[in-house]
DNA sequence: TGTTCCAATTAAACGGCGTGTATTAATAAG
DNA sequence: CTTATTAATACACGCCGTTTAATTGGAACA
């Protein structure tokens, strides 16, 4: 029974391994049950014993790409001292690119249509790495919330009900000193990282600049300039 | 002959309809010839006489979409006067937010990965509607660009080389007063605009915030303000 | 040891898909 | 009216996800 059961994960991670596999070769769409039992040496059918469907195989991988992407971030995060908050925003956005660029098909299957028909379940690994990335953000901006707070005193008032429960439960607990601001303030940073990265992934940057590095790089450092940290 | 011209493409015509129809209804994965020969009452094969391949349907309705896209962000822009360049950009930003929740298909088929195993020809309409949106953000970024120029003074030199040969050529034309760094900074403008949206249409922001409009427009006037516009 | 049981696997089938190809019907051109 | 072009068809091929029934082989028990 134990041994069946370590059989039994051991080959699931060989079949989730494949897929990566040819998720790298040939985009998220050259994911086939077919292809994936074919490399193995098995029959379609026998993936049903590891995963239910197709798009089971496909969240799990989410997960796993996921937690790789949030992984890479946190660690180039934590490579920077608590007291440069703006290092650690502009550490965790060039990891992120960085990420991106080295693992183009994963992005697109976090942030893209993954696959033809997917479509993603309520809960899941991938919502619980989702929820660890923003945490991570969130995090990021309560750590110079004190300075943003000076420069955005203006902002329009938000409050805690505009926002999900659960996580404003988190967010509460962790941060008590954040305001409702601090979540969309979040979602901006989180919006600013995403955009030119997303772009520049599905080729739209191509057509116009041959290296978009310097530009991502300055749009991040005018990020954490605007949100009055030094550098 | 002129006959047969028009009846072909007003079946071409046809075809692309339903197509979008078909999208509209259950994502750009829905667009099969054979639903659409379905649903014209035709064989799927019969399609092969106005699109080669599938491939090239997409690219002709990539091409429509994304002219209705720039179309919607053109007027916009146009009701609000030269006089206020500021304006200009907001409402260009939020005509194509609106537009992309309206069409969140469309902004699929643009910005995603269109459908399973598509991937974009080197010219095509496609290529040439991004053309025509990047260069009204060029416009609207050099229509500001004397009060952008006088904050960014310290931002790092750019190179006509950086940019795409035919780009070039067409901005020193049209705005012989914008340097290099105006066309960066249109990319991180663009960038600016597709952050949030992209992870609104994909879904990345429901778990977070019930309504992002609001944190989209405050991403907005912040975007104006850094660039020196008062609002 | 022999036997029972159960999970893993296979083979086959179903319907749907994109894509070619050979063929037939219609229509414009000479 | 004849002829060349072209739209449309029918059919075949190989791919896909999914389901079902039959088969295997190892674990557990007597």
């Amino acid at each position: 029974m134990r041994r069946r059961d370590r059989l039994r994960a051991q080959t699931s991670a060989e079949i989730k391994a494949i897929a990566m596999k040819l998720m790298a070769d040939g985009g998220p769409d050259a994911i086939s049950l077919r292809a994936i039992a074919r490399e193995m040496g098995m029959t379609a059918g026998a993936i049903y014993s590891y995963f239910a469907t197709r798009d089971d195989l496909i969240t799990a991988l989410i997960g796993d790409v996921y937690t790789s992407a949030v992984d890479a971030a946190e660690v180039a995060r934590d490579a920077v001292p608590e007291t440069d908050p703006g290092g650690r925003i502009l550490a965790w956005a060039q990891a992120s690119r960085e990420w991106a660029l080295a693992n183009p098909e994963g992005f697109r299957l976090i942030y893209g249509d993954p696959v033809p028909g997917y479509r993603p379940p309520g809960d899941g690994p991938g919502k619980q790495a989702e929820i660890r990335a923003c945490s991570g953000l969130i995090g990021l901006v309560a750590a110079a919330w004190t300075t943003v707070q000076a420069r955005q005193s203006e902002d329009r008032a938000y409050d805690w009900a505009d926002f999900d429960r659960d996580l404003v439960a988190h967010v509460r607990k962790d941060f008590p000193d954040l305001p409702p601001a601090g979540i969309a303030m979040t979602l901006r940073v989180w919006g600013r990282m995403h955009g030119l990265m997303a772009l520049e992934i599905y080729g739209h940057l191509r057509t116009v600049i041959h290296d978009p590095a310097t530009v991502y790089r300055d749009e991040m450092h005018d990020l954490i300039a605007s949100l009055g940290l030094i550098s």
